[in-house]
DNA sequence: AGAAATGTTGATGTTCTGTTGAAGATTTGC
DNA sequence: GCAAATCTTCAACAGAACATCAACATTTCT
């Protein structure tokens, strides 16, 4: 299956470079501007983008002109804003945008919703492979060897996360906000429970590597 | 990868040379000014930094007024006080500075303090190289020749202040003090063991250099 | 409403980590 | 060069973190 193009325009040099490498690490093929008229131009030749991200703060073309360019060709934006500018969210995504993300945000927090709009799309990958199982987020089964392994919903979700995340290491506060919620409070020792009940049924002791005191990575 | 911008803006010339110099030192690009009006005219014309260390107390514009010309661009601010206005640094947080810093302060603590600011807001390198060590501060993994080398929590943490301080001596009682935090009542003598730990994994024997009656230096 | 299934919490056993002490090696100072 | 101080390393202990099981409360489904 070929990699997801994305577009970032983002003039702050050091945002965009941990972007840009964030996204190739986790297999999505990135371009990226930083301003907004080059971004425009570039467009007219290559249009071919599953999702752009948009400061809205961008010198010459904002990010709000830029994104009539991008209904252009169907392509989904999220706006990228500044704590500052609380206002402009609202209408940043009255006008269409698919969501926006604060600055500064957090790695996955960004990249769950980039899933997230993907999903929305249909341009994500449906399957998710990882050694000799297969998950359909679909239809939200898992396969291993041909037999189905029952998950339960929670359980689901959790590998879910991880699995599209692969070789990341997710601290147990992050995995709690992801996957139950953000308004969720309960113990993170809930995390370890699921954990536990997915290697059990999945035969996943070593691919879910514990990483103590953080949280947990699911291996390759 | 593109240097971080830091402003700092320091009316006393002994201190606003000897931030520049260490800054510069630690791979930062810095600009100083030493009085408010200047720094907050330059900024419209050239805002795109990363940080601003304020003095609070200056000549004409203080460091409060500042942080409002800071915030117009989503600068992250860390107050530089005096210790005599003990009072002004609850005011300053409570307005929304990131941290502030009391002089006389040593630089390990600013510098440490300033890479606290810029990895919460994404800004700063995950990725740090030494030798042929790469150590991942997000994944909390460290690779040495393509193999993951498993390091304690503890030992990680000694190893990404050091490796982010490369070539800088550090005391015993300042690695105390910062990795296991100041309300850590214990005997330096547990960082020996630590590095030694450390050096053994990585064969690190070399790099990390025993600095007689004082403490460790990461060489780069 | 009753039954089944799910999610959470608590308890328990196990593994792993950090600290300490002691012995051996190295360096420093005289 | 020798003694003293300092540092390195190993091993053992205590405590913390984690895995697993079982019970309870909650929700969902029929």
């Amino acid at each position: 299956m070929s990699k997801n193009r994305i577009l970032v325009v983002e003039d702050d040099p050091a945002i965009a470079d941990g972007i840009a490498m964030n996204l190739q690490y986790s297999g999505y093929e990135c371009r990226v501007f930083d301003n907004g008229k080059e971004a425009a131009d570039a467009l007219v030749a290559d249009h071919s983008y599953d999702l752009a991200l948009l400061d809205i703060m961008l010198p010459g073309l904002d990010g709000f002109a830029l994104f009539d360019y991008m209904a252009q060709y169907d392509i989904p934006v999220i706006y990228i804003t500044a704590k500052s500018d609380a206002v402009s969210e609202i209408k940043g995504l009255r006008e269409g945008a698919e969501d926006y993300i604060i600055k500064p945000f957090d790695v996955l927090t960004l990249l769950v919703r980039i899933e997230k709009v993907l999903e929305r799309t249909g341009k994500l990958n449906q399957m998710i492979r990882v050694k000799d199982v297969t998950i359909d987020t679909r239809n939200k089964t898992v396969h291993k060897e041909g037999e189905e392994i029952l998950l339960k919903p929670m359980e689901f979700e959790l590998l879910v996360l991880l699995a599209r995340n692969k070789k990341r290491t997710i601290m147990r506060d992050k995995l709690l906000d992801e996957v139950w919620g953000a308004d969720y409070f309960g113990d993170t020792h809930t995390v370890d429970v699921h954990i536990s009940s997915i290697r059990k049924k999945l035969g996943f002791g070593d691919v879910i590597k514990t990483v103590p005191k953080y949280g947990y990575r699911l291996e390759e």
